[in-house]
DNA sequence: TCATAATTTATACTTATTACAATTATGTAA
DNA sequence: TTACATAATTGTAATAAGTATAAATTATGA
């Protein structure tokens, strides 16, 4: 199932606009903020609107498409990967990467609440920062 | 030691309006916002500044006496508690509650990176308001 | 007391996000 | 094809959290 087809299935009619935002998501998995999706993406679509990119966004949110990723306060990032997993941020690199975790110990949480989503970022400093250190 | 011992101990000499920030976080562990902090003690300090109350809170996080919490992409929390765990928001009432995790987990990633923040947020329906909904 | 430094305050600024209205594209009935 | 209704996109203005700056106040200590 193409990206089009998956829009189509979930209710969302697949114009050009939705399609180069969920496209862009899938096919970069850098866990970009609404503004570095809208700025990429205006090189190849000179007329897109920044409100197109953050209208697009809620609304793949919205259907379970994406996921927003809270790292810091100031700047929502995307995901497309749905798998239950944190993040790693490098505050030398800035690269956001993905953290998968023990799926039992939200299974517990579980028993209790009704869980929406779940935020789990690391901020540090990685491996590759570390060793270029010297 | 009192909170006052704590600012001093700390480097941070314990004017009036950082103790009533410090102590407020202490004594009322609500995760509050920012803006929270500042309405709720202007009744008590009327000449209180919203300035103020960054720069004591940004003050306090660099010393790491308290924690930034951010479950919320548009408010940033604050938190005395400084044991490492992450956090229930419940998205019926907004109250922000403390869940504690496995510390192996966090220590596997440590032997690669260097962490300097983790931030586990929850967001869902609390057992209150599961409870209350009939 | 007086000078100096530290702290607080008020104000203006920045910037991500949202609200809204105007414009453009799309699909369908006549 | 044309006309119309609806959906989607765009541009602009508004909102609001957080930050920068400088003036005003307060504390310190010679
Ligand atoms: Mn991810
Ligand atoms: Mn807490
Ligand atoms: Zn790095
Ligand atoms: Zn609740």
């Amino acid at each position: 199932m193409n990206n089009k087809e998956i829009l189509i299935k979930n209710g969302i009619s697949p114009s050009f606009q939705r399609l180069q935002v969920y496209s862009y998501l899938r096919k970069n998995n850098v866990h970009p903020t609404a503004f570095k999706i809208y700025n990429d993406l205006k090189k190849q679509i000179p007329t897109l609107s920044k409100t197109t990119v953050y209208n697009v966004l809620k609304l793949l949110a919205g259907k379970n498409l994406i996921r927003e990723v809270k790292i810091e306060d100031n700047e929502l990032r995307f995901d497309a990967v749905l798998q239950e997993h944190g993040h790693f941020k490098c505050s030398e690199c800035g690269k956001v990467t993905d953290v998968f975790y023990d799926k039992e110990f939200v299974d517990f949480i579980e028993k209790r609440n009704k869980i929406t989503d779940i935020q789990f970022n690391i901020i540090g400093i990685c491996e590759n920062c570390l060793n270029n250190k010297n």
